[in-house]
DNA sequence: ATGTAATGTTACTCTGTGTAGCATTAATCC
DNA sequence: GGATTAATGCTACACAGAGTAACATTACAT
């Protein structure tokens, strides 16, 4: 009854920007996401593959085998990720409110009133357009 | 330039608990806290204490000192801290993109798009409203 | 002065993240 | 077929942050 560990499995920078790779490009090999980060940051394949394996783990993706390489590919949408993160803050911040939350966000400017209500209409066309498709397949697309 | 370290001093979850306590007094001292925190967890004082201690040093509260005892008190409110949190979500996971979690959010049913319109109505009269003496006063309420 | 209640100081453990090496296996090229 | 190469498997280590707390010190009260 005590041990309430949900704490979703958190990813770090480093995986994070890893996970981004995969979203852009919706699969890679580890090759891949090394030569995409190189920009940023110089890594070793097998600090990559390791990077990979541990999302893989913490299910936020996962691999096909083709050949004998590793093709990887996001098991969560971005914005699932984002969601849970945001569900999190949510519970530890705002006693479970998403009013607090979002009137936060207002007054932290990270968002006007206006846009807020423009976005309301404009997400609850595309959920109401989206709900057709989703009732009669239990589509993955969005990943 | 490679270290872009402003990833926010993170609170973990007990010290987010603590926090907690002091956002729901006000002030408090480490005796306090402790009490308050008794029920969840059993800690020592100094175990407390130090928590209290490294939040302060984090810049999430303040103490003041009475007599010989410190009364602790929150510096940032709990919607800045959960505002600042989904900064980084929305930085991290949503390529800056405020909208982008909105419809994630409402995508994961966290909230629905006419609550949501509902809200933008609700926040935008309240924040009209307090423009009014935020004008006149830079005010620090809503710690 | 002395006890007591407060704070100051310091430290240890655990887990997660970043980083990577070495071992192994399997496909490929003469 | 045997060597080269290119992939993965396994293991390890350092570092930081969070949780936990003991021990030292100071100062107020009587």
């Amino acid at each position: 009854m005590f041990g309430k560990k949900q704490s979703s499995p958190s990813v770090g920078p480093l995986e994070n920007a890893v996970m981004h790779v995969l979203w852009e490009r919706g699969t890679a090999t580890a090759e891949d996401v090394r030569q995409a980060l190189e920009k940023k940051r110089k890594l070793k394949e097998s600090t990559v593959r390791t990077l990979l394996r541990r999302l893989e783990e913490k299910g936020f993706l996962t691999h096909d085998v083709e050949g004998r390489t590793f093709i990887y590919r996001p098991l969560v949408a971005r914005q699932n990720v984002a969601t849970q993160a945001v569900r999190g803050i949510i519970d530890r911040f705002c006693a479970g409110s998403v009013d607090a939350l979002l009137a936060g966000m207002v007054h932290g400017e990270l968002i006007t009133p206006d846009k807020l209500r423009e976005l309301a209409d404009k997400i609850a066309a595309a959920e109401r357009k989206s709900e057709k498709s989703e009732k009669t397949k239990k589509t993955n697309r969005s990943l």
